[in-house]
DNA sequence: GTTGGCACTTACCAAATGGTGCATACTGGA
DNA sequence: TCCAGTATGCACCATTTGGTAAGTGCCAAC
């Protein structure tokens, strides 16, 4: 409990814990434009199943970084937003967002020549 | 080539789809602080396995962000370096390397409370 | 009155991802 | 001489992760 506790290598890393899967990301930054309604969200994320879609965003939400609002209402309605966490997050996000945007061209094109593995994210190696 | 052409819903989602693996982000942070010989990387990314770590520069390397250097010498010399590309990413990356150190404690108080479940890289308690 | 959307839940299943251990070819150190 | 370290490859296995399909309760629209 003391020395091992060493958790993680680097700033990066503990970062990683929290959004190292394979929609969090994308979560957190179609939040960080609006709040939103599940429903919309799920349309934002498309390709991401409700069951993994929820269970990310409570995940996201027992970390502290996205808040659940629950209305209550007849119809159900839900909003989900950003934390003030979840707010900073983002912007450190952001770079990458960009960088992204500046490079697609570049990544699809190697994304098609590598076609042999990864498409959607980081697995399908297949 | 026209419509389901729309790989990417944004730039994040396209940066992801190069670096969303385990440990790419953190090889690549690693590689930017230095070059680094094989056995070195392994050694700062420690937890990740051979084969993985391997098949993870391999995939870097085809998609551009890092260099790999075979000095064919005898007892194996390699060396791992960033490309152009992959400095520019990892300059992208940093805003989160920084989030990580300045939220730290947070994040590591967090992961032990809600340790019912993932601790999402290493594992530190198993 | 059947369908459809909302926000989920659950059970079950497939694939993706990662890990272990063994092997290689060679050298330098104990 | 025997072992360790170097940078990988490979076969096989385990786990983690995510996807599918179906169901829930209630209301509005067709």
């Amino acid at each position: 409990m003391s020395e091992e506790a060493q958790t993680f290598t680097c700033g990066l890393h503990a970062t990683l814990a929290l959004i190292g899967s394979k929609w969090k990301p994308l979560i957190l930054a179609f939040l960080g434009q609006k709040s939103r309604r599940y429903g919309e969200l799920k349309r934002c994320v498309r390709d991401a199943s409700d069951k993994v879609l929820i269970q990310h965003l409570k995940e996201l939400e027992a970390d502290g970084l996205v808040k659940r609002t629950d209305f209550g209402e007849v119809p159900p309605r839900v909003e989900y937003s950003l934390t003030p966490f979840g707010e900073s997050l983002v912007e450190a996000l952001k770079p990458l967002c960009g960088w992204g945007e500046d490079n697609r061209k570049d990544i699809e094109a190697s994304m098609v020549s590598s076609r042999t593995r990864k498409i959607p994210f980081n697995h399908t190696l297949a």
